[in-house]
RNA sequence: GGCGUCGUGGCCGAGUGGCUAGGCAGAGCUCUGCAAAAGCUUGUACAGCGGUUCGAAUCCGCUCGACGCCUCCA
């Protein structure tokens, strides 16, 4: 039976801000949408985080046997630089400062992107659609909210009129806004506005002559509004209606109240039953913004090569830090935090190592049933990762008892103890582990013929010999271990 | 100005109206020739002021502080 049939799951509803149970459209089956990253520059480790929550929970509702389609876009095209009339494509702007084609742009982030996520051991998304892949598809909805006078056409310029939209729906219903409110508090724009009302957004516009990334249209040639295409993307995999769309909390908006209102326009029907945003992360009490220089890249983490890192970090050392935090609390990101992080990390991962190598017995002295079920309480506690980890902790406090005979397990019990803990762990934290290092045998060879000799000076209590020998392998990096069954080594 | 979030012990970070979060650091202990490593044990808390309640860090109000969105943004 798969798990999903007993551990229901409750998930914070953005639209609703409640927590509610998750009943998914289709028993069994789980429509997902996330909006990509705007390729037009190198992400940083506040774009990972968001991803890293998603994935995540991709990963928790596989390992509850949902039949997931997961769809994560590439938004290659469509971004507006700002909403104002001189309006410039984001991708097409790097091009051009760069002399580049906006596609080798594209390809460049694209494949940076994609690195990062390997790196941090992302699951490829089901789908992963291009927004240049999906014109044709924009067009046509931007034709039936035409049709349907929800939007009109300025100068070659589609807009979508909120107010008149707002008359039958409620633009604002996600980000708790009233339009009425909303036309007060803008700052009035300077008198240059083609649209009837500073609130409405574009859904198609005309590119200027110079403009490189241009489509024909029925309103002549020009690009895709940014809002639009997670609309089309989303409804032409998942359907006019789908179980989960998630995002930035950055994204919910305009964004994800323009989607809302294009989709409702579209098609008649609300696109999204559960809205789901992680929180920011933020370096020195701000998020981390591509814009104002307050970020790091994943590659400066890696190489330790940024000035607020004290060394290098594994990517699975960040993904574990970073879910040691609720997805939807802001996380304060620094050297100090991540260095704890690790340090956990490391304990953990110590007492995984150690699992392979307990014995049963005829009893069982830990009600493991009930640990296990705790730690799927906290998964189905709106994914609360936190309280998982705190959990694994506790069997990793299982794991040592178990190793110095302190607790026993039978050999049933042991072996689902092992099945739920790399679960958790590496199916659905998808945490690696790096702790287990492939040294070449040619130096364990050579490291244990010292280890060999310091242990022949230890019997001859020959001190000055052993710890010189263990002191200069520490200098090189080699840490050696005295334990009670002899001596282990590891390597920085 | 409008909408919203948050303020937990040295640091990071969970949390239900009454019962231990967890991690890191600190302290003590075990192991050790001495260390290191590892393991065990353990203290300090809920921004401030009021209110509701038998009881609140957890609900309400106010004050102070921080942040997010309102323009591109994960």
């Amino acid at each position: 039976m798969e798990l999903y049939k007993s551990q229901q799951l409750i998930i914070y509803n953005s639209l609703s801000n409640k927590k509610e149970d998750f009943v998914p459209l289709t028993e069994g089956y789980v429509g997902m949408y996330v909006c990509g990253p705007t390729v037009y520059s190198n992400v940083h480790l506040g774009n990972v985080r968001t991803f890293l929550s998603f994935d995540m929970i991709f990963r928790y509702f596989k390992h509850l046997g949902y039949k997931v389609r997961y769809v994560r876009n590439i938004t290659d095209a469509g971004h507006l630089e700002n909403d104002a009339d001189a309006g410039e494509d984001r991708i097409a702007k790097k091009a051009r400062l760069e002399e580049l084609e906006p596609m080798e742009v594209v390809q460049q982030y694209t494949v940076d992107f994609h690195n990062v996520l390997n790196e941090f051991n992302f699951l490829p998304p089901s789908i992963e659609p291009t927004a240049t892949g999906h014109i044709v598809e924009q067009i046509e909805i931007i034709k039936t909210i035409l049709d349907k006078r929800l939007a009109y056409e300025v100068n070659g310029s589609v807009y979508f009129d909120v107010l008149k939209y707002n008359e039958s729906e409620h633009y604002g219903i996600l980000s708790g806004r009233n339009i009425e409110d909303a036309i007060h508090n803008t700052r009035a724009l300077d008198g240059q506005s083609e649209k009837k009302n500073p609130q409405d957004f574009a859904l198609w516009k005309r590119a200027q002559p110079e403009h490189i990334m241009r489509w024909p249209s029925p309103w002549g040639v020009g690009f895709p509004g940014w809002h639009l295409e997670c609309t089309a993307m989303s409804t032409k995999y998942l359907g006019d209606q789908f179980d989960i769309h998630g995002g930035g909390m950055d994204l919910k908006f305009p964004h994800h109240e323009c989607e809302i209102a294009q989709a409702q326009a579209n098609k008649g029907v609300t696109p999204v039953r559960y809205w789901m945003h992680g929180n920011m992360l933020t370096l020195n009490g701000k998020k981390m913004a591509k814009s104002t220089g307050n970020n790091i890249l994943p590659g400066e983490l890696i190489s330790g090569n940024n000035d607020i890192l004290s060394k290098p970090f594994a990517a699975t050392v960040a993904r574990f830090f970073m879910l040691q935090a609720h997805y939807r609390s802001i996380l304060d990101f620094s050297n100090d935090a991540l260095e704890a992080a690790e340090r956990g990390y490391f304990r953990l991962m110590n007492a995984v190592n150690a699992l392979n190598n307990l014995r049963s017995s005829d009893t069982s002295s830990i009600d493991l049933a009930a640990w296990k079920q705790q730690c799927y309480d906290a998964m189905n506690d709106d994914f609360n990762t936190p309280i998982l980890i705190a959990h694994l902790f506790e069997g990793v406090k299982y794991i040592n008892q178990l190793k110095e005979g302190k607790a026993t397990l039978t050999e049933a019990d042991l072996k689902e103890f092992k099945e739920t803990i790399n679960a958790f762990i590496f199916d659905v934290l998808g945490l690696e582990n790096v702790s287990v290092q492939d040294t070449s045998d040619k130096l364990s060879g050579v490291v244990e013929m010292l280890v060999k000799m310091r242990d022949d000076a230890r019997a001859n209590k020959d001190w000055a010999l052993s710890d010189k020998i263990r002191d200069e392998l520490q200098t090189l990096g080699i840490q050696l271990k005295d334990g009670k069954d002899g001596t282990t080594f590891s390597v920085n």
